[in-house]
This record gives structure tokens, sequence and C-alpha cells, in this order.
DNA sequence: GCTTGACCTTCCAGTGACAGGAAGGTTTAC
DNA sequence: GTAAACCTTCCTGTCACTGGAAGGTCAAGC
């Protein structure tokens, strides 16, 4: 099938796809006398594979690790294991930042009146001199 | 106070300082005789403002429009008040997108044995073919 | 006066993970 | 024959910076 049909099947763009292939992520795709990529089943698993990778949050070096370990069949999985705990422990402190940054944003919205006039505290909120004042 | 100083004091690092000025974020800072920036309180104030703004989340354009209703004594609050309650809905939408991918991940780990054999229910699942077999 | 180190300047390149688009070749359908 | 829908490569742009090179300036110590 072209690139297209893998597209639609991996759930990546076909831009993505070429770019997989560029940056070495996965292997060249054979050709067609007319030069056109040629996929076929188990290039698309690869694909999919690589898609889903990437929808869970891993980076592009990630993938390259687990696809790795997809690979060898004389892997430990442990090592996914591994890879899986930490990224779940960065998307934890990315939460808990988002939720503060929530929390504060509420916290402002909540507290400005929101209507024709000037005032406001949201602004006075990011105005706010760091705290610790000094005196000069 | 030169530019380090000024970074110091707003949060920002004197590259960004710089960056921001490139893009007309900022006003141009005075130059002294030998060419360094120079900073007075008011410059710091503003680039402490847009390092508040950056910290909750808003990018570099909505930190314009901030920065343009702070200037702007004629502002109406609930300009302000829209900008904040869009940002945290995108952040709430984004923090519900991390929870479901930390979900996700936590159930390949706990499906996962984790140890020296290549048996991995996370590589499965990752590979698992798209749901709504075909069949051919 | 000289050196050292900490500043400062500008400018260019790189980041991550692509997307958009130009310029051109191929295939398919009518 | 031609239009459209594919495909190819290559270049640029995104976002918000960061790093680094090459060079000017300033303050302190000897």
């Amino acid at each position: 099938m072209n690139i297209s049909e893998a597209a639609r099947r991996s759930g990546l763009s076909a831009k993505t796809i070429r770019y997989y292939e560029d940056i070495d992520l996965v292997a060249p795709a054979a050709r067609g006398d007319n030069g056109y990529r040629q996929y076929d089943s188990k290039a698309v698993e690869e694909l999919h594979f690589l898609a889903r990778a990437r929808e869970v949050g891993f980076d592009l070096l990630e993938c390259r690790q687990l696809l790795g370990l997809q690979r060898d069949t004389s892997r430990q999985s442990r090592h996914a294991r591994q890879l899986v705990l930490e990224k779940s422990r960065q998307l934890q402190t990315r939460i808990e930042q988002l939720v503060a940054m929530q929390k504060v944003l509420q916290a402002m919205a909540d507290r400005c009146k929101g209507d024709e006039g000037p005032e406001c505290a949201i602004l006075e909120v990011l105005a706010a001199a760091p705290e610790g004042g000094e005196s000069a």
C-alpha cells in the first residue's frame, strides 16, 4: 500500500511517517517502480506502535527505545516497565504543575469583577511585587 | 541597573529579556554610554508581570494582550477575565488529557511483570491492532 | 599598566516534532 | 487530453527560548 493508506491505518500522518523515516526511527520503506513508498502490514504495525506510544506521552527518543525492545525477542520486560513508570512520574509532575497553575487562574478569575471598569484583580495579581518586599 | 540585575529581580533570564525586546514584547531598554541596557524599577515591573503571566500558562501572544490591558488605564476588566477563563479551560483540557494518558500508563505497568523475561504486557498493549478488527 | 574575570554586546544555530507549501513526477478516471 | 488526486524532495516556519562564538567594557588586585 502507498503512504496515505499506511497513514490511515497507523494513525500517523504521511508527513510524520516520512519524518520518522528521515530520522531513522523506522527503516526506509520499500519503493515501487514509480519511486513511491510501499508498506506491508508489518511496517504499518510498527507505525501504529509508534502512534500509540506517542499518544501516551513518550517522546521520540523513548519511542526509539520502546521499539528496540519490541523488536528484541530477548528483551527484559523490566526495561519497558522502567520506561513506563518514569514517564508516569513525569506526567504526574506535569499534572501537578498544571493544576497549580489552574488554581491560580481560578483564584484570579474569582476575584475579578469582569465588568466594563478598569479595576482588575487579575492584573493586580500579575503586577504584584515579588514577596519579601525590599524597601527602596 | 544592568540586565543581569533586572533578570534577578524580574525572575526572567537575561537571554529572555533580550528576546522579549527583540520581538517587541517590551519597549527597547534605555542604553548607557557603554551601550549596556539600563533598567529602572518600572521596566523591571513589566518584566516581572510577564514572568508571572508565563508562570500561569499564558503564551507570549496572550502576554502581549495582558500587558496591553495593564498599560491601558481605560481597560475593561472583563477582557482580562475572558483571557483567564479561556486559559483555565485550556489547562483543564490539557490536564484531562494527561490524566487519561497516565491512567493508560499505570494500567500497562500494573499488568507488566517487569522481570528478566521478554513477555511484556506493555509492549503488547502498544502493539495491539486498532480496535474494529478487519479480517484480512 | 596589566591582567583576570565578570560583565555586556550582537549574531547564528539548535531544540522537538512535526506542518505547510513549492515545484514537479505519476496514476487514474472520464 | 486533462483534471484530480496521488506521490516525491526540499525548504521554511512553528514556539519560546538556550547555548555558544566573537568581541567590547568594567572593576579589582598586583
